[in-house]
RNA sequence: UCCUCCUUAGCUCAGUUGGUUAGAGCAUCUGACUGUUAAUCAGAGGGUCGCUAGUUCAAGUCUAGCAGGGGGAGCCA
């Protein structure tokens, strides 16, 4: 017997090759039917949409089309038609089934109808199995393709930075501590704290905050590189928009100033939407239909769109003239609040906006100071609906510069030799920004929570899965 | 971490001024139905009301503490 190569359901639903016989295997969402004919609805993960298999009752025996029940995982070879019924136009007409994992109806948890996002959290295991999970799953494998493409495509080196590392010094947010040492009995020093000189690493490491130094001596080297990996936050979050670790995007390139990296940093984010327009159509419409109804309207208008560019004292200047009440009162020098931020997204420009300029000290020690000596050349992109998308700046390629704010700033300079060799030794200007996975997943996919954006999320209290 | 709301059947939720055997829809099971579209129709089973303590003759209902979750804020991506 000629041996069948199992098929995928989205390329199956495409096909008009009536007649053939076709082997497909995949999870069973739906049963119904009469008792002369049962009709499944088979999804294999492919494709959102699902292919029907139709069962004659009398081909089967009874106690194989009883095992077929939501959740079980079957292969079913048949032949592919025409469907007589309405809402499908090719169907299965099976001739074999085959049961590989039966699941309890009394007991599985998925059922036919919907779930809360808050249950289907508690069974991050199986929510990859709805459709919602389905499609967030498949946007979001396409949009790291399509980042990675984006920067291959235009000349850009991938370095991986390292997870573990031995510097506190990126002042990104507290961190999670790598040791091998006995947590009951640590060795300690004569003054009482742990001796980390006798650990792993010869020294107290942790996870780090962001990939952003390494990304530096990468592109100090290689021109254009970027860093994709994750990340890990200590913080005590607890918002729809922060990850203990999440995963982050930070292209690095020598030779830009804040203008190119604010047109890279517009260009990649447009580049995105449409990659996600041209190959997850199918998700995309069912996530606008299901979840956001304006969802494909604000993708289509972002790349459509010229973001709005402006300083810090410009936004300033609009916020203090806008006759708004402000929980938090806005003032030169303060960093700006999320009401202020979403007042100038969604109300005065109507559009993404990038605000340079910011005050120096409410920034980064790494960020290019501007001529007048009170703002650096720091750049926040802000999205509609999520916030802040994109942090970055022109960095302080100065050494002396540099220096001066390490002291200003109290950042532990022996920590930083090799950092700061990078500008001892054939400096650069040069300039970066830091694009958070997730919140590219958020506004792509027009979920609200960053818990439904990631397949296994890790937020305080909860690494269960 | 702060503010606020929530926790009752497998799921989503009702539950009156505190009152006796705790309700619905969906799911599940049984049956009916000659092509269904989250099928439909009929019937059945299913609950330590988050946990602990308190007030009261009496607590799902009131109070406190704890745990978990949602929303908002801060930190940020």
């Amino acid at each position: 017997m000629e041996h069948l190569r199992r098929n995928k359901i989205v390329d199956l639903l495409q096909s008009k090759e009536y007649g053939s016989e076709v082997l497909v295997k995949g999870w069973v969402r739906t049963k119904r039917g009469n008792k002369n004919i049962n009709f499944i609805a088979l999804n294999d993960g492919s494709v959102i949409h699902h292919i029907q298999v139709v069962a004659e009752v009398a081909n089967f025996p009874e106690d194989v089309l009883k095992l077929i029940t939501t959740g079980s995982c079957i292969a079913v070879t048949g032949i592919l038609v025409a469907s007589m019924g309405e809402g499908q136009s090719v169907e299965i007409q099976a001739r074999n089934i085959e049961v590989y994992g039966t699941a309890d109806p009394e007991t599985y948890p998925l059922q036919k109808k919907g779930h809360s996002l808050e249950f289907l959290r508690e069974i991050a295991h199986l929510r990859p199995r709805t459709n919602t999970f389905g499609a967030v799953l498949r946007i979001r494998h396409a949009m790291a393709f399509a980042i990675h493409k984006y920067y291959n495509d235009n000349g850009f080196y991938y370095i991986h930075a390292p997870i573990i590392t031995g510097s506190d010094a990126e002042g990104a947010g507290a961190m999670f501590r790598v040791t091998t040492l006995d947590d009951k009995n640590p060795p300690l020093m004569p003054d009482g704290h742990v001796d980390y000189s006798q650990d792993f690493f010869g020294k107290e490491t942790k996870l780090t905050v962001s990939g952003q130094l390494e990304g530096e001596l990468g592109a100090l080297a290689l021109s254009l590189v970027y860093t994709f990996g994750p990340t890990f936050r200590a913080e005590n979050s607890n918002t729809p928009r922060h990850l203990a670790e999440f995963w982050m995007i930070e292209p690095e390139m020598a030779f830009y100033d804040i203008n190119d990296n604010m047109d890279l940093a517009e260009d990649f984010l447009k580049y995105l939407m449409q990659y996600a327009l041209d190959h997850c159509y199918d998700d995309l419409e069912f996530l606008n239909k299901m979840y956001d109804n304006e969802l494909l309207d604000r993708l289509k208008q972002v790349i459509s769109t010229k973001f709005e560019r402006l300083t810090y004292t410009e936004a300033v200047d609009i916020l203090m003239a806008s006759g708004q009440t402000w929980e938090f009162p806005v003032s030169w020098g303060t960093d700006l609040q999320a009401e202020h931020e979403r007042y100038l997204v969604e109300k005065h420009f109507g559009k993404p906006v990038i605000l340079t300029g910011y005050p120096k000290d409410i920034k980064a020690f790494y960020m290019k100071m501007n001529e007048d000596g009170r703002t650096v050349r720091a750049m926040d992109v802000l999205f509609p609906k999520i916030g802040e998308i994109i942090g970055g700046s022109q960095r302080e390629e100065n050494l002396d510069a540099l220096l001066k704010r390490i002291h200003e700033m109290n950042i532990p300079e022996k920590d930083m030799w090799w950092y700061l060799e990078t500008r001892k030794f054939g400096t650069a200007p040069h300039a970066g920004f830091g694009l958070g996975f997730e919140r590219l997943i958020l506004f792509v996919t027009g979920m609200s929570n960053i818990r439904d954006v990631i397949p296994f999320p890790r937020t305080p209290k909860n690494a269960e899965f």
